[in-house]
DNA sequence: TGTCTCATGTAAGGGGTTACATGATTCC
DNA sequence: GGAATCATGTAACCCCTTACATGAGACA
């Protein structure tokens, strides 16, 4: 999928500029582009070709001028065709789970550093996901129910990271073991 | 990163040829490209541009020829400083999350049935990850300490799947619960 | 007769990334 | 004086994807 529908569900939230647009995805980790300007520039353009969005540009006397762009029935209804889609399989990218499986090199003292500075990654990686949602957590509440699946979907981040902390020692352990029988 | 470490990888293996390392990642989980002709023949190539493999040309009688692809010195030299590089966190990419998160257009009934929709597919995800595993698994065993690592990226994946399927019941439970409410 | 396996490659395009460019204001 | 925020946009490039092209033998 594109990042377009992600661009529509949060102007089906709110009319908002490119700029804030950017700096919402910055924040989530579930919206999982880097929200580069090109991207972000470019299917605003795109979108409001498509009847889409439309755009006010609002000239400011103290700041650059902005263009905030709305959500129109046809982008709603978009959107909604979209979600409804059947949805796809989660994709599990861990580039070092390649590297691990490429470390016949590597000695047993190298293997484990690497899984350590893993184990770290995924800390910080929690942490920082678990400081977004707290600190003023930029999602829609339109709902309890909205409410409650957003939740959920932060949920289901801190799981994934604790369950690869779970899975991290569980291998540490493994080799350890491997290791004192030699 | 890209393609290059886990042909690399392949080939510190036991040398073979495009056609192979292509059924080679469309048998892996772990291995997540698609492994398509493009990617792999290009990738070849500039490998050997680099000097990491190198090539020898069999002709056979009644099947077209082929290119044998070794690995160089250079190239186990540039796998395992590759592989000693510091891991980066692992992606999630769940595209259907962010359906969910711009589920507001949809009613109750709609968002379960995408629930039981996206529950089916990792289901099947999770089989074909099992049955990949467990008829002729195409991984290298050339120590204990190989095979231990590979189980456990295999565990990895099946874990991931089954998170997945815990979170959707959770999930599941929470909405029909504030369904019955109203 | 049609499809599968072996085997190598090319063409076209989608989607994403970093870095660059501009320019005023505000804060340390 | 230097960095950060607001605000929009472009250039160059990387990585990956699907689909196309060829051509022989095996199997149903």
């Amino acid at each position: 999928m594109s990042i377009k529908y992600a661009i529509l569900g949060y102007l089906s939230w709110k009319p908002s500029t490119g700029y804030q647009l950017k700096k919402n995805f910055e924040e989530s980790s579930i919206m999982y582009w880097s929200g580069n300007n090109n991207q972000i520039y470019k299917a605003l353009i795109q979108l409001q070709s498509e009847g889409c969005v439309s755009n006010e540009v609002i000239h400011q006397a103290n700041s650059p001028s902005k263009k905030i762009y709305t959500i129109t029935q046809k982008g709603l209804d978009s959107l909604k065709n979209w979600v409804m889609l059947n949805p796809e399989a989660p994709e599990f990218k861990k580039s070092f789970l390649v590297q691990l499986a490429w470390s016949h090199q590597l000695t047993n003292g190298e293997i484990l550093s690497l899984i350590e500075a893993y184990e770290n990654e995924v800390k910080m990686q929690l942490i920082m996901h678990n400081e977004k949602n707290k600190r003023d957590p930029v999602f829609p509440k339109r709902s309890s129910r909205e409410e409650l699946i957003w939740d959920m979907i932060s949920e289901n981040f801190t799981s994934s990271y604790e369950k690869e902390l779970i899975w991290v020692e569980k291998i540490k352990k493994k080799l350890n073991c491997s290791n004192n029988k030699e």
